[in-house]
DNA sequence: GTGCACCTTCCCCTATGGTGGAACGTCAAG
DNA sequence: CTTGACGTTCCACCATAGGGGAAGGTGCAC
């Protein structure tokens, strides 16, 4: 099948596709003699690995180190487990300060609803910040 | 007193003021006969306010709107007030979306952990994705 | 008179995940 | 015979917030 009818079946974009081939996600696909690319159903199963890795919170690189395992034959089990386990301590850290920089913006905002605005000082930018 | 000077008062690199002049968020500092930037102390309780600015998580364009404003003369109040408000829902957004993430991580994890690599079959590429 | 720290401008590079356009080739239908 | 939908390549660009280095000027101390 050729890139469009690939990329639609992975619910991607064509240029998604030649993108990820670009950056090793996907190799070099062969070529019909028109010199497009042709696509097997196994590489539609990639991109909807990769789509499903994305959908994990993985980066394309952290995808394609997973591939690159597969790849040489290695079996990636034990190394995903890790890469699943950093990831949810990143995660952690994240929401932590997220909601940490959500309690700092709630306290500006109601500070900023409860002021009166005509007690506001011109010669500072915003009393609220 | 010049750009390196002004930049260490405020926790900042000399190369993050001229980016910033460059961006908008300073008006061109007045030059000294060699050429040099000269900052007053005013530029740096700028500096300061775009820090806390950023430490409540607005952007540099956000925060490069309030100054804006208050350099027409008008009061900021009601902008800055709409912008944490906007900021809070964005932020609460976010976290949900990260905590979802994070229970779905945490289920790829869980099943990586409790199934046995042998089971693991060579001809997909990873069965925990 | 020279070394050193600081300043200037200009332009490219970082990471992320692609998107869009230009210029051109290919193939089937009308 | 031409139109349209697809394909190809390469190159530039989006946002974000600067960092790094080259090539050169300035000013002070030794």
């Amino acid at each position: 099948m050729r890139i469009g009818e690939a990329a639609a079946a992975a619910g991607m974009t064509a240029t998604a596709l030649r993108f990820y081939e670009s950056c090793g996600l996907l190799p070099p696909a062969p070529r019909s003699p028109n010199g497009y690319r042709e696509y097997t159903e196994d590489a539609v199963n990639r991109l909807q690995f990769i789509r499903r890795g994305q959908a994990a919170g993985l980066t394309l690189d952290q995808i394609k180190g997973i591939l690159n395992l597969r790849e040489t034959g290695e079996s990636p089990c034990s190394h995903v487990r890790e890469l699943l386990a950093r990831e949810l301590q990143d995660l952690d850290r994240r929401i932590t300060e997220l909601i940490s920089l959500r309690a700092a913006v709630a306290g500006f905002h109601r500070n900023a609803v409860e002021t009166d605005p005509a007690s506001c000082d011109p010669g500072q930018v915003c009393s609220f910040l």
